[in-house]
DNA sequence: GCCTTTTTGACCACTTTAGTCAATTGTATA
DNA sequence: TATACAATTGACTAAAGTGGTCAAAAAGGC
């Protein structure tokens, strides 16, 4: 299905996928309009409709896009990945920043389809949640014993999973999350382990 | 202006403030639907348009009574606060959730309002960031002297506040808000700070 | 030159848009 | 009860936007 369309150079094809990501990104399902994503993605609308027989099957494709390429670039890395919670966060980091910036509304599109409520399309998107609770969970498994005797290694991790979400969306530049992040493994991480310089 | 609608009975103003507070936070200025809001407060077409001559008028009398509403019942207050951080967040807290009682999308409108790009409104809107900037900058005469030496109190101030953002979306009740506090509090604040039980 | 594939954009029927206005209902005073 | 005035309705409009079509033009390969 869809051979013309992956068959594409792949500049054409990111230009029309990304502008397809940001424009069901922004507004959703139904308020999404194809006349913006031809815009953006500079063709003409006839062409749009002659890859994708309809906004549906356009939708569709793209979020079994996501789901692939997120499976294929994070979930499926979770083995390779170090133990140590903050050099797992860095190498995690790195590897969004490249997808970001080959689809930059990757993970906005995926957030919005999790609470897509159009039922043309809901029942395609509901594992979007799911997939995105996955991406959170790489830190599951983290090595614990590093964390001060009597401190609760688990609601630690939430307090910097939640200052980490907080300084995305406050779009902070690596340093300066590196600052926050050297704040917390002081805080929490026993004297011992706690030489990372 | 508006003497119309501000003598309106409480109960139907407040009716449609929270329609198109909601319907402007939820889609912007451009896709905001008169439609819909006429619809979600349950009067008809004409009367918006009898209160509010256009769309534009409506958009701007809801900024500026934001504006009004925050700093009478939040930024206002800053003084009467207590100046121990874990204090004031409770007292902070309790404010918005009255505000957010009366009218639950003031702060939805606001972001929205802070990043909106049409130029029919955005004139108008430039100082929406700043403002609700200054609602976190409440936080910022708290007093810094517990904190342990050596310690960022602002970057801890912004951990903390994420944390308790975190815990608001999962809806945790307040034995368990508790539990964070007293970690983090047990964590950034001097021993001699300490004793809170 | 010729055949095939890719690409265009004017066009269609339909929905939604912000805004209007004659007509109806409600309310207060006499 | 009659009168005046304000509050409220919702069918209506012109314009814009919608997903999708299709004949024709352009590009590519041989």
């Amino acid at each position: 299905m869809y051979e013309k369309f992956s068959r594409l150079k792949e500049d054409k094809r990111d230009r029309i996928l990304n502008a397809a990501l940001a424009e069901f990104g922004d507004r959703g399902y139904k308020n999404a309009s194809t006349n913006n994503i031809v815009e953006a993605a500079g063709i003409a609308k006839g062409l749009l409709f002659h890859y994708f027989p309809t906004k549906k099957d356009l939708f569709i494709y793209l979020y079994d896009f996501c789901l692939m390429t997120l499976n294929d670039n994070l979930i499926g890395k979770a083995g390779e990945l170090d133990n140590d919670l903050f050099a797992r966060w860095i190498h995690i980091t790195a590897i969004k920043k490249e997808l970001t910036e080959r689809y930059p509304d990757i993970f906005r599109f995926m957030t919005t389809a999790s609470k897509e409520e159009n039922k043309a399309v809901k029942g395609y998107t509901q594992n979007a949640r799911l997939y995105l609770l996955a991406t959170n969970k790489l830190y599951a498994q983290v090595d614990k014993s590093k964390f001060r005797d009597g401190l609760d290694a688990g609601r630690c991790l939430d307090i910097i999973f939640w200052t980490l979400k907080g300084l995305e969306e406050r779009n902070s530049a690596p340093e300066d999350m590196k600052i926050y992040l050297d704040i917390l493994r002081d805080l929490m991480y026993k004297e011992s382990a706690d030489e990372h310089n």
